[in-house]
DNA sequence: CGTCTATTTGAATGTACTCAAAAGCGGTGG
DNA sequence: CCACCGCTTTTGAGTACATTCAAATAGACG
């Protein structure tokens, strides 16, 4: 199956429905295929993201350094995700995000201006942005919750429940990065998970 | 200004499409005025949240409680924002969270279908939509960053600087729980402040 | 096999929390 | 108009949880 088949399978199964030779067409025609070793960078601080991929096969992660030097991760990605960081993608603002590959990445890239011109008229297109914003913001919304209210057991339990994939693809110091906690903590809260 | 009135100003300045009289009658038609006085629930843990409420005037706090039965704000909304769990709203799922009215309440409000079927078909209305939730996920990445990678103190100076208002609106004690620190670690941080 | 990185463990520190109590503030009724 | 009540905010003391720094162990990769 080409990279090409997997998104249509994406796009249709999220919008529900078919797409026409034709709408095959244009994504063909616009989505760029691109592929990035494991640790090239998607996106550098103070760069414009200027594309968003759909990854059809590898992971990435976003990610901040603060003042002391300190690497704080926003976002894990998997296949069927859509990698950028959107308040710079939509704004065309320098981004304060770096994006980078952590395993071989195989993407389909397009801009935004090119999305306006070219997928918006095509419904199922705009069925599954619609769809993907939905779902965003409500996961965004869960792990905003469980950052304000949880404690960091309560966090990574919940890791454990609706993320168990992220504990195959990607090393604990990532995972602990990702949930606001240093390595030492989370190798501690594991080994007392054990006991009970 | 009636209610309406600064609803048409609010559509026509966030989509840049100004409303011609037939796009007013189809609002004035189907989004239902409502009050709620202080204290009032708009939503109660485990109801489906039917309605979404655009806020003509006054301020609502969303909050969840926990097992220990500690209130926990994940939201405070203000006029010309939208009131609603989402998810709830869109899956029209038990909600797990109360939204309570802080001040006397203004609302217009509408149901997601009558959203799909009436208001859809409304070129402003539909590009409003879009760079609402485009806001609304880039300021909840920012929020979740911020509790993931903030200590309590840079947190709080964030709220200064990008919500003052909420200073003018709120309670200290619900700013607190907003921010997710207790009121005692908040009092403390503000009288640091006041020395640098 | 050796090197590099990830993970675990230990000890000391720090930040924010809890509990308790006092002070401040606003609204209400006498 | 003032006294009282309820709620918010502040202050203090002790505690808990997570962090930092340092070092040891374990794993992955060439």
């Amino acid at each position: 199956m080409s990279n090409f088949d997997v998104f249509f399978d994406y796009i249709q199964k999220l919008s529900g429905i078919m797409l026409s030779e034709d709408d095959k067409r244009v994504f063909t025609a616009h989505l760029k295929p691109k592929k990035l070793r494991k640790r090239q960078y998607f996106l550098q601080e103070g760069d414009v993201c200027k594309y968003t991929g759909f990854i059809v096969k590898g992971s990435a992660r976003t990610f901040r350094v603060d003042e002391k030097g300190h690497e704080h991760i926003l976002k894990l990605s998997l296949e069927d995700w859509w990698l950028a960081d959107f308040e710079s993608y939509y704004h065309l603002t320098p981004s304060r995000y770096n994006i980078e590959a952590l395993e071989d990445l195989e993407l389909l890239q397009i801009t935004n201006a090119q999305v306006e011109e070219f997928l918006s008229p095509i419904p199922a297109f705009v069925a599954m942005q619609e769809v993907i914003k939905q779902n965003y913001a409500i996961a965004n919304q869960n792990r905003l919750q469980a950052a304000i209210s949880y404690t960091a057991e309560e966090r990574y339990d919940d890791l454990v429940t609706n993320y168990p994939q992220f504990l195959q693809r990607f090393p604990l110091n990532m995972i602990a990065s990702y949930l606001g906690l240093s390595p030492e903590t989370l190798s501690r809260i594991r080994k007392n998970a054990l006991k009970s």
